[in-house]
DNA sequence: TGTACATCAGTGAACGCGCGTTCACTGATGTAC
DNA sequence: TGTACATCAGTGAACGCGCGTTCACTGATGTAC
């Protein structure tokens, strides 16, 4: 039957919600509608009253999961580590959501795609106001840098079956993103250290 | 009807071969059975002369495209900017296997996730052994902190539909490796430039 | 404010399509003698 | 080497399942008066 606009709006928020979870665990084809629709305690068919398709979910779940990253990070290298740790990499559900589906984007529609963008941009952006040193297109780089390198040890971290391997992309990647900072941060030239 | 052994050998190969390239191309769920054989120039009834099933198929695909990769690279410099190009991100197809198929592994069978580890393990080991410089231990974190990043780098340029993102994502990347090998080069304390 | 009625969010059965897989069959290959 | 026969790689129709999507229906919500 029908329900109020407000318990509407909530209702669809909580199959984004669920959908984010769902999605950045085990992907998007492995998900169907009627088990997003099952966790937000839902039957399937209304689901056609909120989204167009599957698609169209598959899109606005991006732009939802990757909105709200706003905020310069007060402990840049305290984040990194956990973002690096076993426990992240065990728990795709409740992480990162590039980590988890940034390498099933080739397919996805373009509104995917573009949802994608932008939020891959405010977080390249975040993590650049987060840097103590350098000027904006060097923090930048360096933002870049060291995202991509955290974005790919957690994905090659995620695709064995190898605990020991696992375990030693984070750390070792952990220990060069250090490392390799104190240089890059501004300019190649050296920088002053964290 | 039947064919020789060697023509069902030959014809294996090129199975294993065209599925390599379409898994590259287009992720595993995208591709049918019915695909890959016809890619391969047989009827999809065939299929199970060959393979106990699809999970098999891509087990086997895995290990087959990571399989070779052997020696040393000369030119080391010259791999990483051609593996951070615009073309390699256009053609995954002919492209990198890691980076085109690590993010979908999380869903697939024990066989398949051991035998990407196996071949992420030679891939490192084949990286380090390319660098200049550094004792075996400090070479290997290198290589896992570069490669980490150009894999990053790679699925994150490709997942985007906005042309310059992809574009800086790739040159940052490639600038910042650059950078930062010379300082995490032999343990974070400088190194020697290339 | 109260009342009558139109709207539409949500239900759950049903549909149709595409996929992985099976199977009876074909005829060249491989082997026993 | 030649012959008879068993084997089995490959064919293409068919099967069955699960999925995204549709649809007739329900009854509370929202609105016109």
């Amino acid at each position: 039957m029908r329900v109020s606009r407000d318990q509407m709006a909530t209702n669809r928020v909580r199959i984004l919600t669920e959908a984010s979870r769902l999605f950045r665990e085990r992907g998007f084809d492995a998900v169907t509608v009627s088990e997003v629709m099952k966790a937000a305690g839902q039957t399937h068919g209304g689901f056609y009253s909120h989204f167009a398709s599957k698609d169209d979910l598959v899109a606005q779940t991006i732009a939802f999961a990757l909105d709200g990253e706003g905020d310069a990070l007060p402990d840049l290298q305290g984040w990194i580590d956990v973002y690096l740790s076993p426990l992240h990499r065990d728990h795709a559900g409740e992480g990162c959501p590039t980590a988890s589906l940034a390498g099933l984007m080739r397919q996805q529609t373009p509104e995917a795609r573009a949802a994608m963008a932008k939020g891959l941009d405010a977080q390249i952006d975040r993590f650049a106001r987060s840097l103590p040193i350098g000027d904006p297109a060097s923090r930048r780089r360096d933002a870049i840098g060291r995202w991509s390198a955290m974005v790919g040890a957690l994905v090659m971290a995620r695709a064995v079956d190898d605990p020991a391997l696992a375990d030693e992309l984070l750390t070792s990647t952990r220990a060069w993103i250090e490392a390799a900072g104190d240089a890059a941060g501004s300019d190649g030239s050296g920088g002053t250290g964290r």
